[in-house]
DNA sequence: TATACGTGGTG
DNA sequence: TCACCAAGTAT
């Protein structure tokens, strides 16, 4: 692409009009920046805002984030998705407080040796807390420099991601780099959408190479498609008195570090359950032995690659000693808020609430 | 380089 | 209903 100062002029001024009013735009706070990265990974912005101004209240500085228990983080972060991110960002807060003085870096290098901070984010963090000239590609800017660029070839492939990250550069003003790179990206999410662009109210047009083209349906190339498969989980709520029995789901499963209720995988789309098979894999897993109730709800979501149809039963346990190996908790439905659940341990947990009040 | 990691909105 | 998509990173 060539004359740079037009398209920045273009595009600024665009800004100016039409960029939204977001929490994170109102300050240069390099804290209050990175929150906000980390949540908006693959995260939309309509999701992230409640979360932000959640997070934030509750943790207003990073030495306030590194005194955290990571519970409590885990707790503000139920139902965003990506924990990991939850507990790099406290890794990543003590990190700032005891190697960095409690002052955020701002060089893109050190940046990146934060837990949970990549290329893309630090590049963010630089530019926009500390306007310094840092180049960004991330999903908005991907797929602009690519129509900008006519890039018709795979832009996940380390060529594309050379050539992204080259432009992504080069674009970059000598003064206000962070405004730009914040152009940038709402003009992606706004404007040069995956999906039926709005070229007609595109500010830059003019400086594209797929409108010129005629390509913006078949630019950038669209990722090869996963296939979803279709598996039946039980998760079954074993009561004994007044409580329940929770499980932390252990560092290697989905989950990791959240409490669910017992849950496994069954034979495929089995219509009645086999209450014989459950109690011995109850017995099994747990130690417990448990009559099984009813089923109170068939829930359908989808996570990863898999479309899942979740029973949940009830059971109450009969007798046995909960087995070692995993972290159990007996909770009272009213307690079951102080735990960072997973999303069907928080929806079957919503139907217990219910019943027993 | 390919895969795991979540969830909710949209056409 | 369902495929696609969303301010990516770690391994």
């Amino acid at each position: 692409m060539k004359n740079f100062p037009t398209f920045h002029r273009k595009l600024l001024a665009w800004y100016a009009d039409s960029a939204r009013d977001l929490p994170w735009r109102r300050t240069h706070d390099p804290y209050r920046i990175w929150i906000s990265e980390i949540m908006l990974q693959q995260t939309t912005v309509v999701a992230v805002i409640p979360y932000f101004e959640r997070f934030l209240a509750r943790f207003p500085s990073v030495d306030a984030l590194a005194a955290a228990d990571e519970t409590n983080v885990l707790r503000l972060w139920e139902g965003l998705g990506y924990y990991s991110r939850a507990k790099n960002l406290l890794r990543a807060a003590k990190a700032v407080v005891e190697k960095h003085h409690g002052q955020f870096p701002s060089d893109i290098e050190v940046l990146q040796t934060l837990p949970g901070i990549g290329r893309y984010t630090a590049g963010a963090i630089a530019s926009f807390a500390f306007d310094i000239p840092a180049p960004i590609v991330e999903a908005n800017t991907l797929r602009l420099y690519c129509r900008l660029l006519g890039y018709q070839s795979d832009p996940r492939s380390s060529v594309g991601q050379k050539v992204l990250w080259t432009f992504a550069e080069a674009v970059l003003p000598k003064t206000g780099p962070g405004r730009l790179n914040q152009a940038l990206m709402e003009l992606g999410a706004t404007v040069c959408i995956p999906k039926e662009p709005r070229c007609g109210i595109c500010p830059v047009s003019a400086h594209c190479h797929a409108f010129r083209d005629g390509t913006q349906s078949v630019v950038p190339q669209q990722k090869s498609k996963k296939v979803m498969t279709a598996i039946t989980e039980v998760s079954i709520a074993i009561r004994r008195g007044p409580k329940y029995l929770l499980r932390r789901c252990p560092l290697n499963e989905r989950w990791a570090g959240l409490w669910d209720f017992l849950r496994f995988e069954i034979a495929g789309d089995s219509k009645s359950v086999d209450t014989a098979h459950l109690t011995d894999t109850v017995r099994e897993r747990t130690g417990l032995i448990i009559e099984c109730g009813s089923q109170i709800a068939e829930l359908k979501h989808a996570v990863t690659r898999y479309r899942i149809t979740l029973k949940c039963i009830t059971a109450i346990r009969q007798d046995g000693r909960l087995k070692s190996g995993n972290d159990w908790k007996w909770v009272k439905p009213a307690d079951f808020q102080k735990y960072p659940l997973s999303v069907t341990g928080r929806r079957f947990a919503e139907l217990l609430q219910r019943d027993s009040m």
